[in-house]
DNA sequence: TTAAACAAGCGCAAGCATAT
DNA sequence: ATATGCTTGCGCTTGTTTAA
């Protein structure tokens, strides 16, 4: 079976962005990209462009379109959730290290009622040949994580963010280790961020490294903010607090380092972090580093964590001249939303007051 | 051009595995 | 024993291909 080519006749993409009106998943709704590699992910032909069909197209005994309202939504979703959200399944997993079904539901499927269209994608995408993603399980759950052969699918398809693959052999050992909880904390906030319209999902370039004169740099994430600015996130759950400090030792030595590269007579040389992240104008300053502490057995509660490091980062030079660091936790993020007022602002002259993250202040 | 055959996707429900 | 999560199988619908 398998590898069937698309139909002779493509049905002609169509701009999709435009077109969808029926169900128009509101601010939640992915990216119309990654569906549109999903069509060229998918290894079998498979009909529904993004948009819902005009009614009608899927199952239905009750005839055809006007039908109840209630039955729309269902069934926009159910197309939605068609051959093509194994693309998206695909890419997110390329994009996150693991997630559990739940994960990329949230995500790909907000709307949805079950996990049921995405374990069924993912299921295909195990079974092609060679398998496309893997599955570990533990504690009445499962864990996905993509293959070799699924990344590279991913990174053919171009709608990969750059720096995600290369840690592939750590992504399948974290899928098998204790990494994992790790992985899913940063995935929490990540579905955090897409769902209050903070950050795409897809914006999310893991693990790339930064260097500093003291050697790379690799945060937790990076993540492309809706307004075009970036933000470093840190996630912790088990890691010591002297350990967290020299974190944002080495965020300031990335900061300082020096510009690489020549530049020009009408261009002078940039640092690392000015030609990434400054923008061409150099009008942003350096991106604020956001922890996020999540639960852990055996330890400290998020918050009180939380606490502990702010007494202790409080004396750190960068961090009141230099730095813009803000912490908060993992079930405050979910629970309330990463664009609501939960980051609470680290240094002298800060107190517990939370912040949303558009009134940060602006690194100097 | 039309109708039949085939392939694929979907929802639903039952059954299985594991943690509490 | 119960609850939760995952897998699998079944029947239905829709889209595509092929032959008359």
């Amino acid at each position: 079976m398998t590898t069937a080519p698309t139909p002779p006749t493509p049905p002609a993409p169509t701009d999709t962005a435009a077109t969808a009106s029926p169900t128009a998943g509101p601010a939640v709704s992915p990216a119309p990209s990654p569906a549109a590699i999903g069509r060229r992910l998918s290894v079998v032909a498979d009909q529904t462009p993004d948009s819902p069909a005009p009614a009608g197209c899927n199952s239905s005994s009750e005839s055809t379109d006007v039908l109840g309202e209630a039955s729309r939504p269902r069934k926009a979703a159910a197309a939605k959730a068609g051959a093509d959200i194994r693309g998206e399944v695909l890419l997110t997993l390329a994009q996150l290290r693991l997630a559990t079904p739940r994960q990329l539901k949230a995500l790909l499927l907000p709307r949805q009622q079950g996990t049921d269209h995405v374990r069924r994608a993912l299921r295909n995408l195990l079974a092609e040949s060679p398998a496309l993603v893997g599955r570990t399980n533990r504690a009445q759950q499962s864990y996905w994580y993509c293959t070799p052969a699924g990344l590279a699918e991913a990174a053919a398809s171009g709608e990969l963010a750059p720096t995600t693959g290369r840690t592939t052999g750590k992504r399948i050992a974290a899928s098998k280790t204790g990494l994992r909880e790790h992985s899913l904390a940063l995935v929490d906030t990540v579905i955090a961020f897409h769902r209050a319209g903070a950050a795409d999902f897809a914006d999310w370039p893991v693990e790339g490294a930064h260097p500093t004169p003291a050697g790379n740099l690799i945060p937790d994430g990076v993540v492309l903010l809706a307004d075009g600015a970036s933000a470093f996130m840190e996630i912790d759950r088990t890691m010591s607090y002297a350990r967290l400090i020299a974190k944002l030792e080495r965020y300031d030595a990335y900061r300082n380092a020096p510009a690489s590269g020549r530049g020009n007579a009408a261009r002078p040389p940039r640092s690392h972090w000015q030609e990434t992240y400054a923008g061409p104008p150099l009008q942003r300053s350096f991106p604020p580093v956001l922890f996020v502490f999540a639960p852990a057995p055996r330890r400290a509660a998020p918050d009180t964590r939380e606490a502990v490091f702010h007494e202790r980062a409080r004396n750190v030079a960068s961090v009141n001249y230099k730095l813009t660091v803000a912490t908060t936790t993992v079930p405050l993020l979910t629970k309330t939303g990463a664009g609501k007022a939960v980051w609470r602002i680290v240094g002298k002259g800060h107190g517990e007051e939370h912040r949303t993250l558009a009134t940060l202040p602006k690194a100097r």
